[in-house]
DNA sequence: GCCTTCATGTAATGAGTTACATGATTCT
DNA sequence: AGAATCATGTAACTCATTACATGAAGGC
Protein backbone atom coordinates (compact mmCIF):
# COMPACT_ATOMS: atom_id res chain seq x y z
CA UNK A 1 0.00 0.00 0.00
CA UNK A 2 1.62 3.35 -0.50
CA UNK A 3 2.24 5.74 1.88
CA UNK A 4 -0.47 8.58 2.17
CA UNK A 5 0.38 12.24 2.53
CA UNK A 6 1.18 14.23 5.92
CA UNK A 7 -1.42 15.91 5.24
CA UNK A 8 -3.82 12.71 5.34
CA UNK A 9 -1.95 11.23 9.01
CA UNK A 10 -2.62 15.21 10.07
CA UNK A 11 -6.16 14.78 9.23
CA UNK A 12 -6.88 10.94 10.44
CA UNK A 13 -4.89 12.31 13.72
CA UNK A 14 -7.59 15.04 14.23
CA UNK A 15 -10.27 12.71 13.67
CA UNK A 16 -8.91 10.99 16.42
CA UNK A 17 -9.47 13.77 18.87
CA UNK A 18 -12.93 14.30 17.69
CA UNK A 19 -14.97 13.29 14.77
CA UNK A 20 -15.53 16.47 12.48
CA UNK A 21 -16.54 17.28 9.00
CA UNK A 22 -14.10 19.05 6.80
CA UNK A 23 -15.01 22.44 7.38
CA UNK A 24 -14.18 21.92 11.18
CA UNK A 25 -10.58 20.57 10.15
CA UNK A 26 -10.03 23.38 8.07
CA UNK A 27 -10.81 26.06 10.88
CA UNK A 28 -8.34 24.02 12.65
CA UNK A 29 -5.99 24.10 10.11
CA UNK A 30 -6.35 27.76 9.91
CA UNK A 31 -6.32 29.36 13.25
CA UNK A 32 -3.48 27.22 14.88
CA UNK A 33 0.08 27.85 14.19
CA UNK A 34 1.18 24.24 15.15
CA UNK A 35 1.41 22.32 11.96
CA UNK A 36 1.01 24.69 8.78
CA UNK A 37 -1.22 22.99 6.66
CA UNK A 38 -3.28 24.06 3.97
CA UNK A 39 -6.52 24.90 4.49
CA UNK A 40 -7.82 24.96 0.67
CA UNK A 41 -10.44 22.47 0.06
CA UNK A 42 -8.73 21.27 -2.52
CA UNK A 43 -6.18 19.30 -0.44
CA UNK A 44 -8.59 18.41 2.19
CA UNK A 45 -11.58 17.08 0.66
CA UNK A 46 -9.98 15.23 -1.81
CA UNK A 47 -7.75 13.78 1.52
CA UNK A 48 -10.68 12.67 2.91
CA UNK A 49 -11.94 10.85 -0.10
CA UNK A 50 -8.82 9.05 -0.35
CA UNK A 51 -8.86 8.54 3.64
CA UNK A 52 -12.59 6.83 3.04
CA UNK A 53 -11.62 4.78 -0.10
CA UNK A 54 -8.95 3.12 1.93
CA UNK A 55 -11.16 2.42 5.09
CA UNK A 56 -9.59 4.77 7.03
CA UNK A 57 -12.17 6.76 7.84
CA UNK A 58 -15.83 6.56 7.71
CA UNK A 59 -18.52 8.99 7.84
CA UNK A 60 -20.41 8.79 10.66
CA UNK A 61 -24.38 9.04 10.78
CA UNK A 62 -25.50 12.30 8.77
CA UNK A 63 -28.02 14.71 10.30
CA UNK A 64 -31.50 14.90 8.61
CA UNK A 65 -32.05 17.77 9.04
CA UNK A 66 -29.97 21.02 8.69
CA UNK A 67 -26.72 21.90 7.03
CA UNK A 68 -24.90 19.27 4.75
CA UNK A 69 -22.32 17.72 7.20
CA UNK A 70 -20.38 14.67 6.68
CA UNK A 71 -18.74 13.83 9.93
CA UNK A 72 -15.90 11.10 10.00
CA UNK A 73 -14.35 9.41 11.95
CA UNK A 74 -11.99 6.49 12.37
CA UNK A 75 -12.46 3.00 11.64
CA UNK A 76 -10.09 0.22 13.70
CA UNK A 77 -8.33 0.12 10.44
CA UNK A 78 -7.37 3.77 10.42
CA UNK A 79 -6.77 3.50 14.43
CA UNK A 80 -4.18 0.69 13.80
CA UNK A 81 -2.68 2.69 10.16
CA UNK A 82 -2.46 5.66 12.75
CA UNK A 83 -0.64 4.16 15.64
CA UNK A 84 1.88 2.64 13.68
CA UNK A 85 2.60 5.65 12.02
CA UNK A 86 2.83 7.41 15.37
CA UNK A 87 5.04 4.27 16.39
CA UNK A 88 8.26 4.52 13.66
CA UNK A 89 11.38 5.00 15.27
CA UNK A 90 12.90 8.68 13.99
CA UNK A 91 15.34 8.34 10.94
CA UNK A 92 17.92 10.31 10.13
CA UNK A 93 15.85 11.84 7.06
CA UNK A 94 12.97 12.38 8.88
CA UNK A 95 15.48 14.71 11.22
CA UNK A 96 16.97 16.00 8.57
CA UNK A 97 14.46 16.81 6.11
CA UNK A 98 11.08 16.21 7.83
CA UNK A 99 11.35 17.63 11.32
CA UNK A 100 7.61 19.21 10.60
CA UNK A 101 6.78 16.28 10.41
CA UNK A 102 8.47 14.61 13.02
CA UNK A 103 6.42 17.66 15.39
CA UNK A 104 3.33 16.48 14.01
CA UNK A 105 4.02 13.17 15.27
CA UNK A 106 5.13 14.17 18.54
CA UNK A 107 1.87 16.41 19.11
CA UNK A 108 -0.11 13.51 18.66
CA UNK A 109 1.98 11.17 20.92
CA UNK A 110 1.49 13.41 23.39
CA UNK A 111 -2.33 12.44 23.45
CA UNK A 112 -1.25 8.87 23.83
CA UNK A 113 0.80 9.92 26.68
CA UNK A 114 3.38 7.19 28.69
CA UNK A 115 6.33 6.11 27.61
CA UNK A 116 6.32 5.78 24.04
CA UNK A 117 6.84 9.48 24.37
CA UNK A 118 10.38 8.90 26.14
CA UNK A 119 10.82 6.42 23.07
CA UNK A 120 10.42 8.85 20.68
CA UNK A 121 12.32 11.74 22.21
CA UNK A 122 15.78 9.66 22.41
CA UNK A 123 15.23 8.59 18.68
CA UNK A 124 14.93 12.37 17.87
CA UNK A 125 17.99 13.38 20.23
CA UNK A 126 20.09 10.44 18.65
CA UNK A 127 19.97 11.12 14.99
CA UNK A 128 20.00 14.96 16.08
CA UNK A 129 23.21 14.53 17.48
CA UNK A 130 24.69 12.23 14.64
CA UNK A 131 23.58 14.65 12.37
CA UNK A 132 25.06 17.20 13.72
CA UNK A 133 28.60 15.48 13.76
CA UNK A 134 28.06 15.77 10.30
CA UNK A 135 27.65 19.40 9.62
CA UNK A 136 30.25 19.98 11.60
CA UNK A 137 33.04 18.08 9.82
CA UNK A 138 31.61 19.14 6.69
CA UNK A 139 32.37 22.36 8.18
CA UNK A 140 35.41 21.83 8.71
CA UNK A 141 36.21 20.83 5.08
CA UNK A 142 34.56 23.26 3.53
CA UNK A 143 33.93 26.20 4.98
CA UNK A 144 36.76 28.10 4.18
CA UNK A 145 36.18 27.91 0.60
CA UNK A 146 32.47 29.18 0.63
CA UNK A 147 31.28 32.57 -0.03
CA UNK A 148 30.01 34.47 2.71
CA UNK A 149 26.12 34.17 1.93
CA UNK A 150 26.45 30.50 1.66
CA UNK A 151 28.53 30.51 5.16
CA UNK A 152 25.57 32.09 6.78
CA UNK A 153 22.79 30.18 5.11
CA UNK A 154 24.79 27.17 6.64
CA UNK A 155 25.32 28.25 9.67
CA UNK A 156 21.79 29.40 10.19
CA UNK A 157 21.15 25.41 9.51
CA UNK A 158 23.57 24.35 12.19
CA UNK A 159 22.10 27.02 14.79
CA UNK A 160 18.97 25.23 14.11
CA UNK A 161 19.48 21.68 14.54
CA UNK A 162 21.27 22.68 17.86
CA UNK A 163 18.35 24.56 19.14
CA UNK A 164 16.10 21.50 18.29
CA UNK A 165 18.91 19.58 20.38
CA UNK A 166 18.62 21.69 23.43
CA UNK A 167 15.18 21.67 23.13
CA UNK A 168 15.05 17.93 22.98
CA UNK A 169 17.17 17.69 26.06
CA UNK A 170 15.00 19.61 27.93
CA UNK A 171 11.64 17.60 26.84
CA UNK A 172 13.28 14.67 28.21
CA UNK A 173 13.74 16.33 31.35
CA UNK A 174 10.34 17.73 31.09
CA UNK A 175 8.34 14.26 30.05
CA UNK A 176 10.67 12.41 33.39
CA UNK A 177 9.38 14.74 35.62
CA UNK A 178 5.69 14.73 34.35
CA UNK A 179 6.03 10.52 34.90
CA UNK A 180 6.61 11.02 38.64
CA UNK A 181 4.29 13.17 39.53
CA UNK B 1 3.91 34.99 -16.04
CA UNK B 2 3.40 32.30 -13.28
CA UNK B 3 6.15 32.11 -10.77
CA UNK B 4 8.71 29.12 -11.06
CA UNK B 5 9.30 26.36 -8.68
CA UNK B 6 12.31 26.71 -6.25
CA UNK B 7 13.76 24.35 -7.85
CA UNK B 8 13.88 26.69 -11.01
CA UNK B 9 15.56 29.13 -8.73
CA UNK B 10 18.12 26.93 -7.19
CA UNK B 11 19.57 25.43 -10.92
CA UNK B 12 19.12 29.05 -12.61
CA UNK B 13 21.19 29.83 -9.60
CA UNK B 14 24.11 27.96 -9.71
CA UNK B 15 23.85 28.32 -13.26
CA UNK B 16 25.30 31.83 -12.79
CA UNK B 17 28.07 30.70 -10.81
CA UNK B 18 29.02 28.59 -13.88
CA UNK B 19 27.50 27.12 -16.93
CA UNK B 20 26.72 23.86 -16.29
CA UNK B 21 24.60 20.82 -17.54
CA UNK B 22 21.89 18.92 -15.72
CA UNK B 23 24.28 16.10 -14.23
CA UNK B 24 26.58 18.47 -13.11
CA UNK B 25 23.99 20.26 -10.90
CA UNK B 26 22.58 16.81 -9.86
CA UNK B 27 25.99 16.08 -8.12
CA UNK B 28 25.69 19.38 -6.87
CA UNK B 29 22.65 18.62 -4.81
CA UNK B 30 23.63 15.03 -4.49
CA UNK B 31 27.04 16.51 -2.39
CA UNK B 32 26.16 19.63 -0.40
CA UNK B 33 23.85 19.79 2.52
CA UNK B 34 23.23 23.32 1.68
CA UNK B 35 20.25 22.93 0.42
CA UNK B 36 18.63 19.69 -0.16
CA UNK B 37 16.82 19.28 -3.44
CA UNK B 38 16.36 16.53 -4.87
CA UNK B 39 18.57 14.93 -7.45
CA UNK B 40 16.45 13.23 -9.24
CA UNK B 41 16.58 13.33 -13.03
CA UNK B 42 12.62 13.48 -13.34
CA UNK B 43 12.71 16.77 -11.45
CA UNK B 44 15.83 18.42 -12.75
CA UNK B 45 15.39 17.79 -16.46
CA UNK B 46 12.41 18.76 -16.90
CA UNK B 47 12.57 22.14 -14.84
CA UNK B 48 16.02 22.68 -17.33
CA UNK B 49 13.51 22.51 -19.80
CA UNK B 50 11.00 25.20 -18.08
CA UNK B 51 13.73 27.08 -18.04
CA UNK B 52 14.99 26.82 -21.54
CA UNK B 53 11.31 27.32 -22.99
CA UNK B 54 11.04 30.76 -20.52
CA UNK B 55 14.39 31.75 -22.20
CA UNK B 56 15.69 32.07 -19.12
CA UNK B 57 18.54 30.09 -19.95
CA UNK B 58 20.09 28.87 -23.14
CA UNK B 59 22.19 26.28 -24.15
CA UNK B 60 25.73 26.79 -24.69
CA UNK B 61 27.41 24.89 -27.57
CA UNK B 62 27.20 21.37 -27.90
CA UNK B 63 30.73 19.85 -27.98
CA UNK B 64 31.11 18.05 -31.50
CA UNK B 65 33.05 14.88 -30.29
CA UNK B 66 33.04 13.30 -27.15
CA UNK B 67 29.65 12.57 -24.30
CA UNK B 68 26.57 14.05 -25.02
CA UNK B 69 26.52 17.22 -22.86
CA UNK B 70 24.04 20.33 -22.78
CA UNK B 71 25.55 22.96 -21.21
CA UNK B 72 22.86 25.62 -20.03
CA UNK B 73 24.11 29.43 -18.96
CA UNK B 74 21.50 32.19 -18.05
CA UNK B 75 20.55 34.54 -20.80
CA UNK B 76 20.27 38.11 -20.23
CA UNK B 77 16.22 38.07 -19.49
CA UNK B 78 17.36 35.37 -16.81
CA UNK B 79 19.67 37.44 -15.10
CA UNK B 80 16.99 39.68 -14.58
CA UNK B 81 14.56 37.46 -13.36
CA UNK B 82 17.13 35.86 -11.11
CA UNK B 83 18.14 39.57 -9.80
CA UNK B 84 14.30 40.45 -9.20
CA UNK B 85 13.96 37.36 -7.29
CA UNK B 86 17.16 37.49 -5.01
CA UNK B 87 15.97 41.46 -4.26
CA UNK B 88 12.54 40.61 -2.94
CA UNK B 89 11.85 42.00 0.61
CA UNK B 90 11.42 39.22 3.22
CA UNK B 91 8.07 38.36 4.24
CA UNK B 92 6.18 37.67 6.85
CA UNK B 93 4.89 33.94 5.05
CA UNK B 94 8.76 33.78 3.57
CA UNK B 95 9.06 33.30 7.51
CA UNK B 96 7.19 31.29 8.28
CA UNK B 97 6.49 28.60 5.73
CA UNK B 98 9.63 28.87 3.60
CA UNK B 99 12.68 29.30 5.41
CA UNK B 100 14.64 27.16 3.24
CA UNK B 101 13.94 29.54 0.15
CA UNK B 102 15.22 32.50 2.39
CA UNK B 103 18.19 30.82 2.91
CA UNK B 104 18.47 30.19 -0.61
CA UNK B 105 18.61 33.34 -1.38
CA UNK B 106 20.70 34.28 0.70
CA UNK B 107 23.80 31.78 -0.12
CA UNK B 108 23.21 33.59 -3.41
CA UNK B 109 23.32 37.03 -2.13
CA UNK B 110 26.70 36.18 -0.59
CA UNK B 111 27.87 35.64 -3.95
CA UNK B 112 26.92 39.14 -5.14
CA UNK B 113 27.81 40.87 -1.53
CA UNK B 114 27.29 44.35 -0.46
CA UNK B 115 24.68 46.33 1.49
CA UNK B 116 22.08 44.29 -0.13
CA UNK B 117 23.06 41.53 1.94
CA UNK B 118 22.35 43.46 4.86
CA UNK B 119 19.23 44.75 3.76
CA UNK B 120 18.13 41.25 3.20
CA UNK B 121 19.20 40.12 6.97
CA UNK B 122 17.24 43.31 8.33
CA UNK B 123 14.39 42.46 6.68
CA UNK B 124 14.36 38.64 7.51
CA UNK B 125 15.08 40.07 11.53
CA UNK B 126 12.14 42.18 11.44
CA UNK B 127 9.95 40.00 10.45
CA UNK B 128 11.37 37.28 12.86
CA UNK B 129 10.79 39.34 15.77
CA UNK B 130 7.25 39.88 14.76
CA UNK B 131 6.32 36.28 14.43
CA UNK B 132 8.30 35.67 17.46
CA UNK B 133 5.42 38.37 19.09
CA UNK B 134 2.80 36.53 17.32
CA UNK B 135 4.12 32.94 19.11
CA UNK B 136 4.32 34.60 22.36
CA UNK B 137 0.96 35.58 22.10
CA UNK B 138 -0.69 32.47 21.17
CA UNK B 139 1.33 30.44 24.10
CA UNK B 140 0.42 32.83 26.58
CA UNK B 141 -3.48 32.02 26.02
CA UNK B 142 -3.57 28.31 24.85
CA UNK B 143 0.03 26.88 26.03
CA UNK B 144 -2.02 25.94 29.45
CA UNK B 145 -5.05 23.71 27.47
CA UNK B 146 -2.51 21.65 25.07
CA UNK B 147 -1.96 17.90 25.74
CA UNK B 148 2.08 17.62 26.37
CA UNK B 149 3.60 16.68 23.40
CA UNK B 150 1.16 19.15 21.15
CA UNK B 151 3.35 21.87 23.90
CA UNK B 152 6.29 20.37 23.84
CA UNK B 153 6.06 20.25 19.33
CA UNK B 154 4.79 23.97 19.69
CA UNK B 155 8.47 24.15 22.04
CA UNK B 156 10.28 23.62 19.17
CA UNK B 157 8.99 25.86 16.74
CA UNK B 158 9.75 28.60 18.82
CA UNK B 159 13.04 27.83 20.05
CA UNK B 160 13.88 27.24 16.39
CA UNK B 161 12.94 30.89 15.59
CA UNK B 162 14.88 32.10 18.19
CA UNK B 163 17.89 30.32 17.53
CA UNK B 164 17.37 32.16 13.86
CA UNK B 165 16.78 35.50 15.56
CA UNK B 166 20.43 34.95 17.38
CA UNK B 167 21.52 33.78 14.13
CA UNK B 168 20.32 36.82 11.95
CA UNK B 169 22.23 39.17 14.89
CA UNK B 170 25.23 37.63 14.58
CA UNK B 171 24.85 37.22 10.86
CA UNK B 172 25.03 41.30 10.78
CA UNK B 173 27.81 41.70 12.78
CA UNK B 174 29.53 39.74 10.56
CA UNK B 175 28.56 41.50 7.82
CA UNK B 176 29.67 44.51 8.99
CA UNK B 177 32.80 43.34 10.10
CA UNK B 178 33.35 42.15 7.06
CA UNK B 179 32.85 45.01 4.89
CA UNK B 180 34.95 47.27 7.24
CA UNK B 181 38.09 45.38 6.47
C1' DG C 1 34.87 -7.66 -24.24
C1' DC C 2 32.71 -6.07 -20.12
C1' DC C 3 31.57 -3.20 -16.45
C1' DT C 4 31.21 1.33 -14.57
C1' DT C 5 30.24 5.92 -14.95
C1' DC C 6 28.53 9.66 -17.74
C1' DA C 7 24.40 11.82 -19.40
C1' DT C 8 19.81 12.52 -20.77
C1' DG C 9 15.49 11.42 -20.95
C1' DT C 10 10.23 9.44 -20.38
C1' DA C 11 6.01 7.43 -18.09
C1' DA C 12 2.95 6.62 -14.36
C1' DT C 13 1.40 8.27 -10.33
C1' DG C 14 0.08 11.20 -6.56
C1' DA C 15 -0.65 15.47 -4.60
C1' DG C 16 -1.12 20.44 -3.72
C1' DT C 17 -2.58 25.29 -5.53
C1' DT C 18 -5.75 28.60 -7.15
C1' DA C 19 -9.96 29.62 -8.60
C1' DC C 20 -14.48 28.75 -9.49
C1' DA C 21 -19.22 26.70 -8.57
C1' DT C 22 -23.15 25.65 -5.87
C1' DG C 23 -26.50 25.59 -2.59
C1' DA C 24 -28.32 25.93 2.14
C1' DT C 25 -28.78 28.50 6.34
C1' DT C 26 -28.63 32.06 9.59
C1' DC C 27 -28.28 36.96 10.82
C1' DT C 28 -29.86 41.65 10.47
C1' DA D 1 -34.58 40.73 1.18
C1' DG D 2 -29.76 40.69 1.10
C1' DA D 3 -25.37 39.51 3.02
C1' DA D 4 -22.39 36.62 5.32
C1' DT D 5 -21.24 32.22 6.62
C1' DC D 6 -21.55 27.28 6.38
C1' DA D 7 -20.18 23.33 3.71
C1' DT D 8 -18.79 20.65 0.00
C1' DG D 9 -17.04 20.02 -4.12
C1' DT D 10 -14.58 20.28 -9.10
C1' DA D 11 -11.23 21.70 -12.85
C1' DA D 12 -6.96 23.23 -14.71
C1' DC D 13 -2.40 23.48 -13.77
C1' DT D 14 2.15 22.63 -11.97
C1' DC D 15 5.33 19.90 -9.84
C1' DA D 16 7.93 16.11 -7.61
C1' DT D 17 8.73 11.04 -7.04
C1' DT D 18 9.97 6.50 -8.49
C1' DA D 19 11.31 3.61 -11.77
C1' DC D 20 12.60 2.47 -16.10
C1' DA D 21 15.10 3.15 -20.69
C1' DT D 22 18.85 4.25 -23.62
C1' DG D 23 23.23 4.89 -25.38
C1' DA D 24 27.95 6.47 -25.46
C1' DA D 25 32.68 6.78 -23.38
C1' DG D 26 36.38 5.14 -20.80
C1' DG D 27 38.93 1.92 -17.71
C1' DC D 28 40.78 -2.70 -17.11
Amino acid sequence: MTPDSTLAYALLGLLHGAPQAGYDLRKTFASTPLAHFSDSPGAIYPALRRLARRRWVAAVAAPRSGRRRKVFAPTDLGRRAFAQWLGQAPTRDDVVRAWDVLMLRLAFLGAVGGPRLTVFLRGVESELRAYLGELEAYRAGHAAKMPLGARLAFDSGVEGYRAQARWVARALDRTRRERRK
